[in-house]
DNA sequence: AACGTATCACGACGAACATCGTACTACGAA
DNA sequence: TTCGTAGTACGATGTTCGTCGTGATACGTT
């Protein structure tokens, strides 16, 4: 049956109205920046379900809604999945070299150096 | 009392105590990012009464403050004034290339917009 | 249709933040 | 020493954020 439409619908910015700020504040959240991580390094058809963070399962949805709503990331459904996407065409795009810059920078501060926890 | 030789006293963080997610919550703020905007361009020896930001006197040491915790710029007296410089070296040598991603966003944000200049 | 699973929307709550004004300290010059 | 300038510290306040639990929704399977 054709639902109202109010449901399942994701918004994302366009292209060019992502914003820096978005992005640097949607990426300075630990789990925030762990998702993008996993995103990148597990590929784009990644559902939410398979991310072990340390939250409960809400917080992960708000954390994937902020990266969503910023334009880091790109949601869409498969069935009872949602899968989740790097925006890195777009954000590569809009910002060249911030996001490998990002990625690259939490790669070594999390397994890079002898630095505490 | 306790009072170490002077009240100024600036602390900045190690090179390796320097933490992501504390550099992009730092820039996600508009103020703050432009303040790293203007000590790009204007060089190291840039006093925080030069900056013309939207914000009251106290809300500007306020935002020094916050990029000097995270590491993102190093202050030092002279006289009255107080000086800062953007700790490039640090930074390039910890996230390389995520400095002037940052800062090649913000251009590119500033300038792309349908504003003049 | 009924059920189970995956996910979301909503509301709540404490913590952190951005902002301000005022009172204060430190330094150089008169 | 007195004064003016530059910047700080402190407290207050309204806002945003991160986190959670609970109830609801959509989809595939039975």
């Amino acid at each position: 049956m054709t639902r109202p439409e109010t449901a399942r619908d994701l918004t994302h910015p366009a292209r060019e109205d992502i914003h820096l700020g978005a992005v640097l504040h949607a990426l300075s959240d630990p789990s925030r920046l762990q998702i993008a991580r996993l995103l990148d390094t597990l590929g784009d058809e990644t559902s939410c379900s398979v991310m072990d963070l340390e939250v409960s399962k809400s917080t992960t949805t708000h954390h994937c809604r902020v990266l969503r709503e910023a334009g880091v990331i790109r949601q869409r459904y498969q069935g009872t999945a949602k899968l989740n996407a790097l925006r890195r065409a777009d954000l590569d795009a809009r910002f060249p070299g911030l996001l490998d810059a990002i990625l690259g920078a939490a790669d070594e501060c999390l397994h890079g150096g002898p630095h505490h926890r």
